[in-house]
DNA sequence: TTGATTTACTTTGTAATTCAAAGTGCTTTT
DNA sequence: AAAAGCACTTTGAATTACAAAGTAAATCAA
């Protein structure tokens, strides 16, 4: 194994900008909505929807459906797997671009 | 358009890993050759071949096929297109990352 | 000199990923 | 009552990614 492989400690799971984009957002804000999200990230609903899911079932971010009154208001935030998993990831970013400079 | 949409500056071609790694080496070694490449990103060398080409078509590296004696010496180098973009990109990955800290 | 190996690929085929668009069910607004 | 918004799910098509196998020219090993 080359130890200086600069891609080897990246995760899979952020190499694609949406869920980067989700992740990065949810790091700084807690309890963020669907609509925000799609928003902010000007993406379509259900291409936002399915990255949410893919984030989702890897445990690294948790979803509450809660109301405003009456109506749903679902909003997501990242759980500690998330966290840890996304810091590496920016780690290993960083090193790359260290490495540049 | 979300003006604080944090992945808007990042470059598709980058958000690949082995493409991202390939520029990263490149940007800071000149005149790499695909074995070496092959073996620092410890890939097959038809999946390094083909984002080679994808680098290639964008314009943003040059092979130079030379000669080492008379065995063939394939090397690699980034054009000055390559390192616009790849560093615009670094650019909105350290504002992605700025943002969390 | 014959055979194995290396380099730098290309080709092939499959699997995974990504995405927009349309549909759903519920609620709110008009 | 009708239209619109929210938070999705489903569908299907296109793109992408990848490993494996093949190729051609050269080198090295016996």
């Amino acid at each position: 194994m080359a130890a200086n492989n600069p891609i080897a400690g990246l995760n899979k799971i952020f190499d694609n900008r949406i869920r980067l984009g989700v992740m990065s957002i949810l790091m700084v804000n807690d309890a963020i909505s669907f609509n925000d999200l799609k928003q902010m990230l000007e993406v379509t609903d259900g291409n936002l929807a399915t990255h949410l899911q893919t984030l989702e079932e890897e445990n690294f971010l948790k979803v509450h459906k809660g109301f405003v009154g009456r109506k749903t208001n679902t909003t997501y935030s990242v759980t500690r797997a998330g966290e840890k998993a996304f810091n590496e990831h920016i780690a290993a970013l960083e090193k790359i671009i260290k490495g540049i400079k």
